[in-house]
DNA sequence: GTCCGTGTCATTTTT
DNA sequence: TGACACGGAC
C-alpha cells in the first residue's frame, strides 16, 4: 500500500488518505483524478479496515466503472475487489431488483430505453387526441425527466398548471406514467427516482444499506442531478463519508439535468466537508495547459483553480482558416499524414467536433484518401432496427407486459396484423385487465372487436412467444431463445426480402447479437434473459474504442470526455457551432459551451490544432462563418494563428467590436460559390498576398501538394525539405496520383519513401 | 394495409 | 441537404 501512496503527489495523497466525513476533491483535466479515487478505495480497504462489502462507487459510464474495478483490484487482489462500484442507474436497479416491491416495483420490470419511452409517450399523445406538433415526443420527454430529476410527480404537475397547454403536459406525463406501470417497465430516471423513493419511505431499507456501506464514493461529481444528490445523501446518512470527485470546469450535461451546484455548493449539502484540489496536470504540454486556463477563466460560475504542469511548454497551438468544411478536411487529412511522415501511427490523431452532422465532410475527406477511420459512439449497436427487432422480440418473452416490444414485433415480418388489429387487441386487453397474450388466449374475447381471420393470426403470433417463453423457463441459454426467435420467424430471409443492398451488413448485425448473447451467457454462468436485456439496457456502451493503430478517431467533445489523445483537431471553431448557436442567448448556456471547448483542448497531450472555415454548408445553404469567440480568449503567446490573408477578410482583432457591418462586408467573400472551381485562395497561399513572400512552414499546405506536384512533378536529383527530416535529394520518383512515392536520401543520413499527398515536402531552389 | 410524395426540421446523449 | 413522419392514393 505504501508504495502505491508514494506513487502520488502530496495533493494526491492527502486527498486519498483524508479522514471520514464529507471531502470533495476538485481535480483538474488530466490530474489523476481516477487514480485518486482507485486509490482511495485500495486504502480503505487496506488501511481502513473496510470490508469489500462496504465501499459503494458511483460513476456515470460503465466504462468508468469497469476501469474502477480492474484498478482497485490491481491494488488489494481479487479476493477483496469491491462489488458495489457501477454506475448510478446499475446500482439502482441492483438495489430494486432486491427491495423494490415495497414501492411498488414488481419483480421482473423491464427497463425502457429511450426509444421505448419515447413510442411509449406517441402513444400516450395520440390517446389523449393531442396534436403531436405542439406536443412533441422528444419534448415531451426531456420534461418528464426534469420532472422525475426533481422528484415532481404528475399531481404536482397537474396541481401547478397555469395554462391548457400545462395542464395536457401534466396529463401527458400521468399518462406515461400510467402506461410505463401497466408494460411493467421503468424507465431510466426511474431506477434513480424509486430507489430514492424506497431509501425515503422505508427506514428500515435505508439503515440497512445506508450501515452496509461505510464509504460512499462519487465519480465526476459536478454530473451528479439533484435525485442523484438526494440518492447519495441517503445513503451516507448513517455514517456521512462521502468521497466526491469532480472538475466543475468539465460539467457538460446541464441539458440532461446535471446541476454544477451540486458541486459548488457541496459544502452546504455536507456539512463539514473538507476540500481538496488537484491542479497538477500529468496529460498536456505547458502551452495547451495555458491555452485551456486562459479560455476557462472567463467563466463566472465556476469554483476557480489553474491548472499547471511540470512539463515544458511544448509546441504552440494551432489555430487555422479554412474556405470551407471541405477544406478543413483536406487538412485533417494532411495533419493525419505529417504524422504518419514523423512516423507516428495515424491512432494518435484524434478529430473532436460539437455536432454529429460535421463529421460527414471529414468521413468523405478521409475515405477519399483512403485512411481508416471510427466515428466513435454515434450510431450504436444496439440502435439498429434490426437488432432493435430482435431484442424486441426477447424483452416481450421476459415482460408480457410489455406492450412497447409487442407492437415493435407483432407484425416484423410482416403477418398481416395492422395498426387497426393491434390497437382493438390492446385496447380488449386494457379492457379486461389482461396482458395481450392472455387476452389472446380467452375465448371469445377477441372476437369481439376482431375479425376471425385476424384473430387466427394474433394468437398464432401469441402461440409463437408461449413457446419461447417456455424456453425462457426452462432457463435455457439466451443464446438459443434468441436463435429460437430468428428461426421461427424467418427473420433472415425477412431482411433479405426488406432490401438486398442492405442485407449484409444486417445479417452481420444479427450474428453479432447472438455473440453477445453467446459471450454473456458463458460470462455470466447463464445469468438468464432478464439479465442479459437489463444489461443490454444499462451497458449499451458498444462504442468502445477500437484498439487500432491504424485507424483515426473522430467523436463529439461530448464523447471524448475522460479520454486523451496526442493529437487533438478541433474542428469547426466557429461561433454559432462552437459556442453552439442554441446557447448563445444565456450566460449559463455560454459558459456550458466555454466548458465544452476546455474539455476539448484539455484532451490533448501534445499538440492541438483548431480549425475553422469563413462559410459552411448548414441546411442545404451556404453559411457565413466567424472564427469561434473563444479563440480570442486563448492567451496570444501560446497559439499560432494561420489566417486566409484575403483582404476582404476582417482581421480577427477587428471583430472585437463585432457589429452588423462586419459580416455584411465579408459577404462578398462567401459568395463565390464552390462548385465551379477551386476556392478562390488556397491554404498554401496564406500569408503571400500582401507581399512578405515566405516558406511554407512544415505543418502547413501539405494536403495540397499533391496539386502542386501536378505542376511541378519531383524529378530525380531534386533538392528538396521537409520539416522534420530536414533537408535532403530525391533519389526516385515513382507512381503517380495519390499512390506518387519519392523515395529521399536526408543529410541526416536516413533515405525515407514519402508520398508528397501527405508529406510536407518543399522544393529548395 | 402499404406505398410514396410532400412537408418539416434540424445540438450535445454517460444511462 | 437529408432524415423522418404523416397523409393521401391505391
Amino acid at each position: 500500500m505504501t508504495d502505491i501512496l508514494a506513487k502520488l503527489n502530496d495533493a494526491q495523497r492527502d486527498a486519498v488518505t483524508t479522514a471520514d466525513g464529507p471531502c470533495l476533491v476538485v481535480a483538474g483535466a488530466g490530474s489523476g483524478k481516477t487514480r485518486v479515487l482507485t486509490t482511495r478505495i485500495s486504502w480503505l480497504l487496506d488501511e481502513g479496515g473496510i470490508p469489500p462489502g462496504g465501499i459503494l462507487a458511483f460513476t456515470f459510464t460503465n466504462r468508468a466503472a469497469r476501469e474502477m474495478v480492474a484498478r482497485v483490484t490491481a491494488n488489494v487482489g481479487p479476493a477483496r475487489a469491491p462489488f458495489w462500484i457501477g454506475t448510478f442507474h446499475g446500482t439502482g436497479l441492483k438495489i430494486l431488483r432486491a427491495d423494490g416491491e415495497a414501492v411498488g416495483v414488481a419483480r421482473g420490470f423491464s427497463i425502457f430505453d429511450t426509444d421505448d419511452s419515447k413510442r411509449l409517450l406517441k402513444e400516450v399523445t395520440a390517446g389523449l387526441n393531442l396534436d403531436v406538433k405542439r406536443f412533441p415526443v422528444q419534448g415531451a420527454r426531456s420534461m418528464i425527466s426534469n420532472w422525475k430529476n426533481d422528484d415532481t410527480p404528475p399531481e404536482a404537475v397537474a396541481a401547478q398548471a397555469r395554462s391548457w397547454v400545462e395542464e395536457k403536459n401534466g396529463a401527458i406525463y400521468a399518462g406515461y406514467e400510467e402506461a410505463l406501470h401497466r408494460c411493467n417497465a421503468l424507465d431510466f430516471d426511474d431506477l434513480i427516482l424509486r430507489t430514492v423513493h424506497l431509501l425515503e419511505q422505508h427506514t428500515d431499507v435505508r439503515e440497512k444499506y445506508a450501515a452496509r456501506f461505510r464509504h460512499v464514493l462519487v465519480d465526476e461529481f459536478q454530473d451528479t442531478n439533484p435525485l442523484q444528490l438526494v440518492l447519495v445523501k441517503a445513503l451516507q446518512s448513517v455514517h456521512g463519508n462521502v468521497f466526491a470527485v469532480g472538475d466543475d470546469d468539465q460539467s457538460i450535461y446541464s441539458w440532461r439535468g446535471a446541476c454544477i451546484e451540486n458541486m459548488l455548493g457541496f459544502e452546504d449539502f455536507f456539512p463539514g466537508a473538507v476540500t481538496h484540489r488537484l491542479e497538477q496536470n500529468y496529460r498536456s504540454s505547458g502551452n495547451i495547459l495555458a491555452a485551456a486556463n486562459s479560455v476557462i477563466a472567463h467563466n463566472k460560475r465556476r469554483k476557480g483553480k489553474s491548472l499547471w504542469t511540470a512539463d515544458g511548454p511544448g509546441g504552440k497551438l494551432v489555430e487555422e482558416e479554412f474556405i470551407d468544411e471541405e477544406d478543413e478536411a483536406a487538412r485533417v487529412v494532411a495533419i493525419v499524414g505529417e504524422e504518419e511522415t514523423a512516423g507516428r501511427h495515424r491512432s494518435e490523431v484524434t478529430v473532436l467536433y460539437r455536432t454529429n452532422a460535421q463529421s460527414r465532410a471529414l468521413e468523405d475527406a478521409l475515405r477519399r484518401a483512403h485512411i481508416p477511420y471510427q466515428v466513435v459512439g454515434s450510431l450504436q449497436f444496439y440502435d439498429r432496427r434490426e437488432v432493435r427487432d430482435i431484442l424486441g422480440y426477447l424483452k416481450l418473452i421476459a415482460n408480457p407486459a410489455d406492450t412497447v416490444a409487442l407492437q415493435r414485433v407483432i407484425n416484423v415480418p410482416r403477418r398481416k396484423l395492422g395498426d387497426t388489429t393491434v390497437r382493438r387487441l390492446l385496447d380488449l386487453a386494457v379492457g379486461a385487465g389482461l396482458t395481450p397474450g392472455q387476452a389472446a388466449g380467452e375465448t371469445g374475447l377477441l372476437e369481439r372487436e376482431i375479425a376471425p381471420a385476424a384473430c387466427r393470426r394474433v394468437r398464432d403470433f401469441f402461440r409463437m412467444v408461449e413457446r419461447w417463453r417456455r424456453l425462457d423457463m426452462e432457463r435455457r441459454p439466451v443464446r438459443d431463445i434468441l436463435q429460437a426467435v430468428v428461426d421461427d420467424t424467418a427473420y433472415l430471409g425477412h431482411i433479405e426480402a426488406d432490401d438486398p443492398v442492405t442485407a449484409e451488413g444486417r445479417l452481420d448485425n444479427v450474428q453479432e447479437l447472438t455473440n453477445a448473447a453467446a459471450a454473456f451467457d458463458e460470462q455470466t454462468q447463464g445469468a438468464g434473459l432478464e439479465a442479459f436485456l437489463a444489461q443490454v439496457a444499462l451497458v449499451a456502451d458498444q462504442d468502445t474504442i477500437v484498439d487500432d493503430e491504424g485507424v483515426v478517431r473522430l467523436m463529439t467533445v461530448h464523447t471524448a470526455k475522460g479520454l486523451e489523445f496526442p493529437v487533438v483537431i478541433v474542428a469547426g471553431c466557429e461561433d454559432d457551432i462552437l459556442p453552439h448557436i442554441n446557447s448563445r442567448e444565456d450566460e449559463a448556456g455560454l459558459e456550458e459551451e466555454r466548458r465544452l471547448f476546455y474539455v476539448a483542448v484539455t484532451r490533448a497531450r501534445r499538440q492541438v490544432h483548431l480549425l475553422h472555415a469563413t462559410r459552411r454548408r448548414r441546411f442545404g445553404t451556404w453559411q457565413d462563418c466567424l472564427p469561434s469567440r473563444f479563440l480570442l480568449e486563448i492567451t496570444a503567446e501560446v497559439i499560432e494563428r494561420r489566417h486566409l490573408d484575403r483582404p476582404e477578410v476582417i482581421p480577427i482583432s477587428r471583430r472585437l467590436f463585432g457589429n452588423e457591418a462586419v459580416s455584411d462586408s465579408r459577404a462578398p467573400a462567401a459568395a463565390g460559390g464552390r462548385r465551379t472551381g477551386p476556392p478562390a485562395v488556397r491554404p498554401d497561399q496564406w500569408g503571400r498576398r500582401h507581399g512578405q513572400p515566405r516558406r511554407p512552414s512544415a505543418t502547413e499546405s501539405a494536403g495540397w501538394d499533391n496539386e502542386v506536384c501536378q505542376d511541378r512533378p519531383y524529378f530525380e536529383g531534386q533538392l528538396v525539405s521537409h520539416g522534420i527530416f530536414g533537408s535532403g535529394r530525391v533519389v526516385r520518383v515513382e507512381g503517380s496520383g495519390d499512390d506518387l512515392l519519392v523515395t529521399v536520401d536526408f543529410n541526416s543520413g536516413d533515405r525515407k519513401h514519402l508520398n508528397p499527398r501527405f508529406a510536407p515536402l518543399v522544393s529548395v531552389d
